[in-house]
DNA sequence: TCTGGGGTCCTAGGACCC
DNA sequence: TCTGGGGTCCTAGGACCC
């Protein structure tokens, strides 16, 4: 059941703080303290608990201009610990599908549910449950935004979120209140208004959602295109965004990671490289797909414009491909055309488009390779790792130092308790 | 000293063809 | 002086999301 138009109706289920409630589930200490945890290299803040948010620290801040108030406030810092995230994530989404059949897992922490055609229950109580059945079984506090359309749920979830008297739980369909609710959310709060067409908006004292819903069709649709059409209908109760069931394909891949510490020479950056490319390769082979065009790119540190520098270099590969030392190849190729010595580079990557189905393989007239092989010696390598862990079996190509001045370091990562046996939490 | 990573969709404009 | 029109495909860039 594919729901469009009227009478929907939608339930968005929002983890709470998601990573810094993850770390909380398995320390309890944490509890009632600011935890905030960071990106890659330990660098911004990408999670905060109610805590955190308190003290003013901000989304994306980098940690060292919070340094003092860390200290002083005694906030809780964790390195990301995406094993931990990835797993509860998991758990959290087999609870919520026991609610509906009909489920779109939108993100790590959010989930749609179509609630469409559950007219004979009280949709605040089944809010209630879900909230609560999450929260038992695994740890995890979630809010829960009912509504027609996916974007008035995104700003029932929004409230009731934030407002205490709603208990978690917000449902806003067919509701008295719904024009209130719209009129207390900000525009820039609305799904799908960043900051430039906020700005924008409110310069037409456009400054809610209530305003937004009762704008102009012509001049939305002038301003903001097709999708700003949407935008309206979504807010006036018609459904134009569906439940998606199963993820689609990915249309492109991208892998790359700033360096912990500036990197000049080739060598480096060639493993670095050449890491990015076989983690790239495994996502491409995971979704069955191979890859038509390469990209590789490095960049100096963008803080840093007066020496700024920027290069990307594009493979056209002669066959499609997802087999890793190949890509490494072309990789380093390109890579060599646009390294430029004497730069202190911060940040490489590589991207794969052009995305087609891995089978049936084509084959290139004068390809030396053989295919099949490859393709079974690729799959053997991702069983054992797998199995094993993820570095069992890597390609010399990326380097053997550990602490190579490219690699990602967590100093303050909490343990993988859910997926590793040596770690899991003891009950005493 | 220290500043994340990976996606999507839409649109405008250029290249090319008939 | 004067300089077709329309279609397709591709790409870069803008805007947004988590």
């Amino acid at each position: 059941m594919k729901s469009l138009g009227k009478n929907t109706v939608f339930a968005l289920v929002d983890c709470n703080n998601f990573y810094a409630s993850c770390e909380r589930v398995f320390d309890p200490r944490l509890e009632g303290k600011p935890v905030v945890v960071l990106s890659n290299n330990d660098g911004c803040v990408v999670a905060r608990s109610n805590e955190a948010k308190a003290l003013g620290i901000k989304m994306g801040v980098p940690v060292f201009q919070i340094a003092r108030l860390i200290h002083t406030r005694g906030v809780q810092v964790f390195s990301s610990n995406y094993a931990l995230y990835g797993d509860m994530s998991r758990r959290v989404m087999q609870t919520l599908s026991r609610f509906t059949p009909e489920i779109e897992i939108y993100s790590i922490d959010e989930a749609f549910l179509d609630l469409t055609g559950f007219h004979r229950i009280d949709l605040n109580d089944y809010g209630r449950n879900i909230r609560s059945t999450a929260r038992q079984w695994t740890g995890i506090p979630v809010s829960v935004g009912i509504a027609r359309t996916k974007t008035l749920a995104k700003i029932a979830n929004r409230i009731a979120k934030k407002s205490l008297k709603t208990g978690g739980v917000l449902d806003l369909t067919d509701s008295p209140h719904l024009s209130r609710a719209l009129e207390i959310t900000d525009i820039s709060d609305v799904w799908g208004v960043g900051s430039r067409y906020a700005k924008f908006l409110k310069q037409h004292r456009i400054v809610n959602a209530l305003r937004l819903r009762d704008a102009d069709d012509a001049f939305i649709r002038k301003r903001m295109g097709v999708w700003g059409t949407r935008l309206l209908h979504e807010l006036r109760g018609i459904s134009c965004y569906p439940l998606e069931s199963g993820p689609p394909a990915r249309k492109g891949i991208t892998v790359s990671r700033s360096f912990r510490h500036p990197v000049q020479d080739l060598s480096d950056l060639e493993e670095a490289v050449a890491t990015f490319v076989s983690t790239g390769a495994k996502k491409l082979r995971k979704q069955r797909s191979a890859a038509e065009v390469l990209m590789v790119f490095a960049s100096t540190n963008r803080f840093e414009p007066d020496h700024f520098y920027f290069n990307l270099h594009t493979v056209a590969l002669p066959v499609p491909t997802s087999d890793t030392p190949e890509l490494i190849h072309h990789a380093l190729e390109g890579l060599r055309r646009i390294y430029r010595k004497g730069y202190r580079y911060k940040k490489a990557g590589i991207l794969f488009k052009g995305l087609v189905s891995a089978r049936p393989i084509q084959m290139g007239l004068f390809d030396p390779r053989n295919r099949r092989r490859s393709e079974r010696l690729m799959q053997t390598i991702d069983r054992i790792n797998d199995r094993m862990g993820p570095k069992t079996l890597t390609y010399a190509a990326a380097g053997l130092h550990p602490s190579a001045p490219w690699k990602t370091v967590f100093k303050r990562r909490s343990p993988a308790y859910t997926t590793d046996w040596n770690r899991l939490p003891r009950v005493s």
